[in-house]
DNA sequence: GCATCGGGAGAACGACCGTTCTCCCGATCG
DNA sequence: CGATCGGGAGAACGGTCGTTCTCCCGATGC
């Protein structure tokens, strides 16, 4: 196995077993097992733990941010149906059997106060949906604080999701995204 | 130092604590000289770290729905209003300068996928926030949806101010609380 | 006054974790 | 073919953590 695949089987089973059980409780050890990447080259690839939750952390930023936006793209024409495809990507992702919250939010509650790398990288990826949220209301000629809204819905919606283990939230958060956008019609 | 002083002792340090850091990285002997209590006493009042972790939320849990429930009637009369004073709390809560998020997301995200117990007690607490904010909109007359969907607005708030350390949150939900309010009056 | 008890301080213990090291094998290249 | 290199498996190391144990002191009761 080459460095390549190493790195490769390495973040997706590292990023299973933290979504799993945290962070801190997923030794090394685990990883090389559950991976067949022997730890030599673990550290080969990724030199200390905190560089490979760190490396986790920013694979999952930007495959969310694509996914997003490629949904977006595909399902919904206009910025009104794209904010509120967002809630239908959210239900998609709620209803894996795996899902148990998002790791943004399970990570920094682990490690934010403690890891500030972890805190940023948590802060740019929730900035990012408001951003991409942001563009589908100034589109729609609504005042920026409707952006923040929506984010918090969705926030809202992963938190509660992840503690209840119901897919329900996402389709309560589009409703209430749907109020807010047309009240803020102009 | 007799048990009952200590017990409180403990609680404060470890729920400080836990909140800056995490719980992992807490060890008990960082409690242990935070408190001033000696281990001993520590394990004879709390046996196990696990017991110390459930102990601190359960106190929590009631702790915040004593002061939600008299915020609200301190504050506001009739439902309408006590909806919207949840997240003047919030606003209150968020900007203490140790605010580090909710506690139980927090831990949740932590130790939710290995500690049953603990999943529980979010869950429990997550529940009565929303079973109180049902009593407000069941007073309303409105569908029993909207009161899971001021739920995402608060929880998206505390994540959202949690990670960005702003305590616009609180307003902004308010504001978006408000709408769905409006929307659903009868 | 002396034996007893309970508690404080912190050393000690066993387990585990992140990281490094050792040993060995198979491939590559002259 | 023989030397060299890179990697795999897992032992080893240093540190930390949860928990228990030891030792000592002060208070209490007869």
């Amino acid at each position: 196995m080459d460095a390549e695949a190493a790195e490769l089987k390495l973040l997706d089973t590292a990023e299973r077993l933290f979504d799993e059980r945290g962070v801190q409780s997923v030794g090394m050890d685990a990883i090389r097992t559950a991976s067949g990447v022997s730890l030599k080259r673990l550290y080969q690839v990724f030199p200390s733990k905190d560089l490979l939750v760190e490396a986790v952390l920013r694979r999952r930023d930007e495959t969310v941010r694509a996914a997003l936006t490629a949904h977006g793209a595909r399902v919904a024409d206009g910025p009104y149906e794209r904010a509120l495809a967002v809630f239908d990507w959210l239900a998609g992702w709620f209803a894996e059997p795996e899902f148990r919250g998002c790791a943004f939010i399970n990570t920094f509650g682990e490690l934010g106060g403690v890891a500030p790398a972890v805190a940023t990288i948590a802060r740019d990826h929730k900035e990012s949906l408001r951003a991409y949220l942001a563009e589908q209301t100034d589109a729609l000629g609504a005042p920026p604080v409707l952006a923040d809204q929506l984010a918090l819905l969705a926030n809202g919606a992963m938190a509660v999701a992840g503690i209840t283990g119901s897919p329900e939230p996402a389709a309560q958060a589009k409703a209430a995204a749907r109020v807010l956008l047309d009240a803020a019609r102009p």
